[in-house]
DNA sequence: CAGTGGTCTAGACCACCGG
DNA sequence: CGGTGGTCTAGACCACTGC
């Protein structure tokens, strides 16, 4: 435990890291608590407390109120997603980037998507589909349906200039969301508009956000075939 | 901008995120300064400071030294997935956890694994293959390899009573991980291992950790058709 | 250069909860 | 009950970076 450099609170997080890493804390073991942690590293234990928080916020460590800090004995259990903006995605691979709206009415979404945006059977809502491409070729398959009644003015907005996505987070300040991934077989219908072939597994994310009680939007992307979602923790 | 109550951090998160949902303060728009807001509430700067912070971390906030902080254009924009312990997830679901080893054997690895683990042309380490059960309904069938250098105590590991998967979290503390999903198609074997159908789309999980500088793991997790991974904002 | 966020400190009080 | 983390404070200095 040596204190070579000064005081921070990142030399102080990584400093535990190296404790970690080497087992000289292990999984499930009670580490030296913050005043002691605080004289060791000759700093405040508000800097110690900053450091171990974060450490505790990754995952690696587990702290409990007078019962202590302990090493987490499955670390690394999270990952963040940062949600791709599609056109900075896509811009930010150098590709041109361009949507087309091929779809925009007000009907009557299916039961499942009734359900989850809280709206009462046979309710027509706004309905859209929208195909992003990078460089032309076809990159994401948006189906969206947006709660009309909470957002009226999305009835006149006008998506060609501005892609529905970046229509709404600019226009309605939702607050929480709903994520799911899962594999999805491509329709003919799908297949079409990707430009691959029917039954090809692709990549779908389901996304429901929400502004305080109010259920704002569905949208259900189809990524293009060999797209990968990535992270790193 | 009512003060209503009492000087605590999550209180001045809660009034700054009510500002925002609001459009008291617009997205793009530049709010108050640190001092400024403090005094308003009634309370140090520090506390404000971790107010905002938090609420930047979450994508909500921009900031930058001198120019200020803004409300972000593009909120909402992370999510963070807790990587389901596989027993944990099926038990936590009432259902009964088993796990079959299929395979077992040191063999070289294709090329892409080989580069994702950083290791020489030719070499061979340990493969696994694990399936995974639900009241001994398949649930995720996973293909791993262990970089047997930096881990040569894997290969007297036995897998049959702690999965792999639980193994090498209690063993090994690595503290850095990659992860991508994507969809795929099953092959036969993946088929007939995971009693689906061919061609059915599966999610697919890829997952590389490493300790320090060693490469630890590739996992590829392939879960059961109609499988969603799920996150909550 | 000067204004803003980022961080550190020393001390204090509190909330929680294990023994 | 008492030990531990959680938080607040007032003040200070620093690091960036827009002007």
């Amino acid at each position: 435990m040596t204190e070579s450099e000064r005081k921070t609170w990142l030399t102080v997080q990584e400093e535990v890291r190296r404790c970690i890493r080497q087992r000289i804390w292990k999984p499930g073991e009670l580490i030296p608590h913050e005043a002691d942690l605080a004289r060791e590293f000759g700093c405040a234990r508000a800097t110690v407390n900053r450091a171990l928080q974060g450490l505790a916020d990754a995952g690696l460590l587990e702290r409990r109120r007078k019962a202590g800090t302990r090493v987490a004995l499955t670390p690394a259990r999270k990952a963040e997603f940062s949600i791709p903006i599609i056109r900075e995605e896509i811009e930010g691979k150098g590709h041109r980037f361009d949507h087309r709206i091929l779809h925009r009415h007000m009907s009557a979404p299916p039961p499942d998507v009734l359900t989850l945006l809280h709206l009462a059977n046979g309710r027509k809502i706004l309905h859209l589909q929208t195909l992003y491409t990078a460089d032309g070729r076809p990159y994401v398959f948006e189906t969206r349906w947006i709660n009309s009644t909470a957002v009226p003015n999305a009835l006149d907005a006008d998506f060609d200039t501005l892609s529905p996505n970046e229509w709404l987070v600019r226009e309605v300040p939702f607050d929480r969301g709903d994520f799911a991934f899962s594999g999805y077989a491509a329709t003919t219908a799908d297949a079409k508009v990707l430009g691959c072939q029917p039954a090809d597994a692709l990549l779908m994310m389901e996304r429901t956000t929400q502004r305080g009680e109010d259920m704002i939007t569905y949208v259900r992307l189809l990524f293009h075939p060999g797209y990968r979602m990535h992270t790193r923790s």
